[in-house]
DNA sequence: ACTGCTATATATAAGAT
DNA sequence: TATCTTATATATAGCAG
């Protein structure tokens, strides 16, 4: 981009393209540094290199951009992206689609469902094996937001003594019940705990 | 940095932080994108706004972005300072272990009986309505692992007539799953052909 | 909020050392 | 290979519509 325009394409030259990596990178986590500060956003970058084993990390705390990272994993309207790629068939999106809603629906009903599981477990009153295997995933998920917000305290307040139980009986508000959807249908029976 | 030379620091004003938020988002995608094609590396950057709720993500692709993430997150180094993240308690780093290794074990007997719900659902022996919501999860995550391994196929041989229906017998080989926590998506070990 | 504009600040491709 | 230099290409802050 300088002396010449460089093609937006792969640099076939090995020597080059190392050089041009070196720079951007350093270019690239300068820019997402910046907006990081300057907005108070969360950003995070990841990089490969194709020589260096050790991918470059931005921000460079590992448990930031894990924070980050896990975060976005959360987040399920990043299947949007995920829809487009579906050119192939329209049977799968359609599924894909309605799939994704009932999982919304369902998601929310849930949560204060393993609140009162994680609870059981807490109190020896469960043990993980019995768990229905049906179960677990959803589990993960609630322990994995409740984590996050524990570790958001703890960036927050900056002090020893955060809440450690205590901070397992109020974190989702938990909304209605109203799984309305067509459950009924066919047996799904189980989770009655 | 133009008219003024912006001191690097949180930008007060509402209004301004904004703007400036949006248009450097622009500017580090289309660094990222640069970089990408210009040295052939992996690269994925995540960016939380305030404003809109969705993260802004590069590759936009969730699948080539998660599959990135999975690359970072298994890094040791991370994982150990993922767990430094967990002096917090004990209870939660044994319980999400535990819990992890019954998911990888489920999932992988789960997905030849979501194979054959698929087949059920294309050749109509069964409608979505029927599938309890208890399978919806699974059965999304092995769609679309179907559905990245068919577009893989559509880049790598790049010609028209792509393997469809059968492609739907012979997908996940199955093979490690040593991931991290909670990364319920994807991970792209086929290669069986 | 979303253009487009423009003057400057930055980023960076090629060289040079 | 790393650093410095420099000519250009880009990015973008502040405005205007």
């Amino acid at each position: 981009m300088v002396r010449k325009k460089v093609k937006l394409e792969y640099i076939e030259n090995g020597k080059a393209r190392r050089v041009t990596y070196k720079k951007r990178v350093k270019g690239l986590v300068k820019k997402t540094q910046e907006l990081s500060v300057l907005c108070g956003v969360d950003v995070c970058a990841i990089i490969y290199g194709p020589h260096d084993q050790a991918p470059v990390v931005w921000p460079s705390d590992k448990v930031e951009a894990t924070r980050i990272i896990s975060k976005f994993k959360r987040k399920p309207e990043v299947d949007q992206s995920e829809r487009q790629l579906n050119q192939q068939s329209f049977l799968q999106q359609s599924l894909n689609k309605a799939a994704e809603k009932l999982l919304n629906l369902k998601r929310r009903t849930r949560e204060t469902e393993m609140e009162n599981l994680i609870t059981d477990l807490m109190t020896k009153k469960l043990t993980l094996e019995q768990v229905p295997n049906c179960d677990l995933g959803d589990l993960l998920r609630v322990i994995n937001a409740k984590l996050t917000l524990i570790e958001h305290r703890i960036n927050v307040n900056n002090v020893g003594h955060v809440a450690t139980a205590n901070t397992y009986q109020n974190v989702n508000g938990g909304g209605g019940s109203s799984n309305g959807v067509n459950d009924n249908v066919i047996s799904d029976n189980h989770r009655s705990t």
